[in-house]
DNA sequence: CACATAATGATACGATGTATCAATACGTAC
DNA sequence: GTACGTATTGATACATCGTATCATTATGTG
């Protein structure tokens, strides 16, 4: 039933580059750059971060590239209740997250019963359903060993 | 099995200020104008909207004290996908909440399906779950019989 | 009333993100 | 390869959301 999705291969290294390529954008030393240190993470960043790792790309431009890969589809962003936004590698399957709310760690589940349940939901509300959004917060194991945090 | 709480009445009025009192905080008028202009409102509105209306109270102040009823648990924080977090009147019952994507207006809904599913996916999920957030993106009545949007 | 302290508001600041715009890099046509 | 039009960049400024600071004010209590 639930299918945790952490442990399956990620999406053939999905080439990002490639993707703005094929939507008309042009193949920049910048982007590069930026695509390339996201490919090598995945894990849920933010966008203050990627920047801080990459001093040779200004920070507009660091901003655009991942909105670009929003719009792209390609990243997953996470409005969490505090702090920043973080990102993540989508996947094909349509899934939802875990957060961890000691150290941040995100987390990706996938349940075919939570879909139904959603749509069976949405059909009794008035107006029509564009979207979802599903976060599970939770201690994760580390940070129970870890306990004095 | 759905239960839309839009149209049930409110909490029998809670008394917001009293509530705070009871925390320990004093009944000043500032904090006097604040609750009683949310009391008003309740539909989903944004820190800055309530500023906005209240001139005669420094902005810092209406922060202070929307985080006071947020801590209180009287009010619910909503992290939309975009723009600034609108926050809304909790009420007693666990629920969820809609969001026209157009006009932004929220709705409640309560599901105990949803819950008991969300229960069964966290047993399964390694770590100790300790909340989770669920919202639907939806077109309204409204925003549809208004298509120009 | 007097006192201790909680609360306020002005201001500055931090974090997140966007707009502007001159300078630069890129793709294309030759 | 050069020239050209345009997409992109980065610096800067700005907008929004929210918090820290701190002198001033209001509140509750003895």
């Amino acid at each position: 039933m639930i299918q945790d999705i952490n442990t399956t291969p990620r999406i053939s290294r999905p080439d990002l580059l490639a993707i703005l390529e094929d939507q008309g954008y042009r193949p920049t030393n910048q982007r590069r750059d930026v695509v390339s240190l996201l490919e090598r993470k995945g894990e849920g960043f933010t966008v203050e971060e990627v920047s801080g790792e990459l001093p040779g790309v200004g920070r507009a431009t660091v901003y655009r590239t991942i909105k670009l890969l929003l719009k792209a589809g390609v990243l997953c962003k996470l409005a969490l209740p505090d702090g920043a936004p973080k990102y993540i590698m989508a996947r094909a399957e349509h899934h939802h997250h875990t957060v961890c709310v000691k150290c941040g760690t995100v987390g990706e589940f996938r349940d075919t019963t939570v879909e139904r349940v959603l749509r069976a939901v949405g059909a009794e509300i008035p107006g029509e359903i564009v979207g979802h959004r599903m976060e599970l917060y939770l201690v994760c194991l580390d940070c129970q060993d870890r306990p004095e945090g």
